[in-house]
DNA sequence: GGATTGACTTAGGAGGAGCGTA
DNA sequence: TACGCTCCTCCTAAGTCAATCC
């Protein structure tokens, strides 16, 4: 779809313009009725303890502050920045008192929601600013939105599940830390007043504009450009491209690991079976993670013996693998799946000798699996199959019609649905998910009591007829709410789905394309808008 | 080959804008 | 006009995977 030429090896751009990334606001002392207290007494902290004594204080009132693995790494990284006095003086976490500087916190909060109409205009008038001086740049011919422009303000790192760095301090970027790169004839950024550059370079075989390492794991930080670019659109299509090549291959894939089930080694046999897995369960490939640095969490090839259990029948049915683990973000993948005899009886073997905390693949990892699927198809890699299997299971699934237009929502939703689920896509049930519900449920009831009175009454056709779609329309979307309690579809419409098959879909159904993307969608995927036609088959 | 680093995609939650309703 | 709810946008952590180094 994309008319004008590439470039040749590896190069991204020929020319990128950019303002630099924002830089957050400075610290804000506190004023000076506001104290912090240590052993009953008013302390008056240095500005750099204060910063980071108001980090802690915001959080007071969430779970996280009451963790001892937060506090410690808090406390630890808090003195770092105490002065020799106050890290004689303050020795303590249990006898620090936050309570003035949360309250003010709480205030501050308090006042922002309040703000009038206009004060809030004005604050999005500035915003809009900020956006329009550093949120674009000019790639090639093209001016684009960047996607993150600003740098990471300070705090207290979050990390998720049960993360050994959680409470750390995530430190302040300066200019000094941060790495620019644009073209050589471009104008070069200004860094801010009385600050430079860590470096400016012009690499044009990376997408990035700045970037930075942070302090707490040591990686790297990116300002990249928005979904709705050029450049990630062609990367997005080349994605599903990749994935659609897959189609016209897996049969033959699918038949090569069956065979490699048998095979005499037993590295062949193990990456048939994590082949399978990813396969037929869309796990990740599971990159192994160096332990102590981040949460326990795994994917295929990373699982180990305590993450599955074999049953010989379970339920009635034959060959239960039963999988329990954290996957990516900790969330837990738990499965119940009936799996060949073969696979099943490599299981077993795999099993043998080993315990807890022993990998069931251990003569796999993700590089020689990788490996392996590039020399069946170029561009292979594992997540491909998550890939491929989503799109194809939205496009078999999406076969389900509804004839009204909130029936045919339903059944896309539906369809969405199988795939978040295929995918583990889970979310936390929305906090206030029992009270909507219930409102839903006596907003149907009224009007079930409003047609069972009106229908002995007779006349008033109209309101009998509004009133019956109105209910209809009520409980399909009851119907769709409740099946969606606890899974997340966003995910995968973003990032699984090709999108050409959901624009299909609504071209076919007469469905308005806005009912299942929202604008951020729709300029994501403007790429495909542009693109389909009804019968497009992924 | 094994570890490390760098670049990029994928992920769920927080918070707020905006809408409909009482 | 305030309130409650929903959905979107932003945020940034946490993955994947290839390149590089030794």
């Amino acid at each position: 779809p994309w008319e004008e030429e590439k470039y040749e090896d590896g190069v991204k751009w020929k020319f990128l313009e950019h303002k630099g990334p924002y830089f957050p606001p400075g610290y804000q002392p506190l004023p000076d009725d506001v104290k912090f207290y240590y052993n009953g007494k008013p302390v008056k902290l240095s500005l750099p303890a204060e910063e980071v004594a108001l980090f802690f204080a915001q959080m007071v009132d969430h779970e996280y502050t009451t963790k001892e693995v937060f506090r410690n790494n808090f406390f630890k990284d808090w003195r770092k920045e105490m002065t020799l006095e106050e890290r004689q003086l303050i020795m303590d976490l249990n006898k620090c008192d936050f309570g003035e500087l949360h309250a003010m916190h709480i205030k501050k909060v308090e006042a922002r929601k309040n703000l009038s109409k206009e004060e809030k205009l004005v604050n999005k008038e500035a915003n809009q600013k900020i956006v329009d001086e550093y949120g674009y740049c000019v790639l090639d011919h093209h001016r684009e939105r960047i996607g993150n422009f600003k740098i990471e303000p300070p705090g207290l790192f979050r990390g998720r599940g049960d993360h050994p760095k959680q409470g750390m301090l995530k430190k302040r970027i300066q200019p000094e830390d941060v790495i620019i790169n644009c073209s050589k004839g471009s104008r070069i950024p200004e860094p801010p007043a009385g600050h430079r550059w860590k470096e400016v370079r012009h690499d044009s075989t990376v997408t990035w504009l700045a970037s930075w390492t942070e302090n707490v794991q040591g990686s790297c930080k990116y300002v990249m450009l928005n979904a709705n670019s050029k450049l990630k659109g062609e990367k997005d299509w080349e994605k599903y491209e990749v994935a659609r090549k897959l189609k016209t291959c897996v049969d033959a894939i699918r038949a090569q690991y069956q065979e490699d089930l048998k095979s005499k080694q037993m590295g062949t046999r193990q990456r048939a079976v994590a082949l399978y897995f990813i396969d037929k369960l869309a796990l990740r490939a599971g990159n192994e993670k160096e332990e102590g640095e981040t949460a326990d969490t795994v994917g295929c090839c990373s699982l180990r013996v305590e993450h599955i259990t074999l049953h010989d029948t379970l339920d009635g049915q034959k060959c239960v693998v039963e999988f329990d683990f954290l996957g990516k973000d900790c969330i837990r993948y738990y499965n119940k799946v009936p799996v060949t005899k073969r696979v099943f009886k490599n299981l077993k073997l795999f099993m043998e000798n080993k315990q807890e905390g022993d990998d069931l693949f251990d003569r796999l990892n993700t590089q020689t699996l990788n490996k392996h699927l590039s020399s069946l198809m170029p561009g292979l890699t594992a997540k491909v199959f998550r890939t491929y299997n989503a799109s194809i299971t939205l496009q078999q699934q999406l076969k389900e019609l509804g004839n009204s237009e909130c029936l045919k929502l339903l059944s896309y939703n539906r369809a969405n649905r199988a795939v978040a689920i295929l995918c583990n896509h889970q979310r936390a049930p929305p906090k206030t998910f029992e009270q909507s519900m219930a409102n839903l449920q006596a907003k149907m009831f009224t009007c079930k009591s409003i047609l069972c009175v009106f229908s002995v009454v007779e006349k008033k056709k109209k309101a009998v007829q509004r009133c019956e779609e109105q209910l209809l329309k009520m409980e399909v979307q009851a119907t769709d709410r409740e099946e969606n309690k606890q899974i997340a579809l966003s995910t995968s419409k973003l990032n699984y789905l090709d999108p050409r098959i959901s624009v299909a879909w609504c071209k076919n159904m007469e469905v308005p394309l806005d009912k299942i993307y929202n604008k951020t969608l729709r300029d994501k995927f403007a790429w495909a808008i542009d693109m389909t036609e009804h019968d497009f088959v992924f």
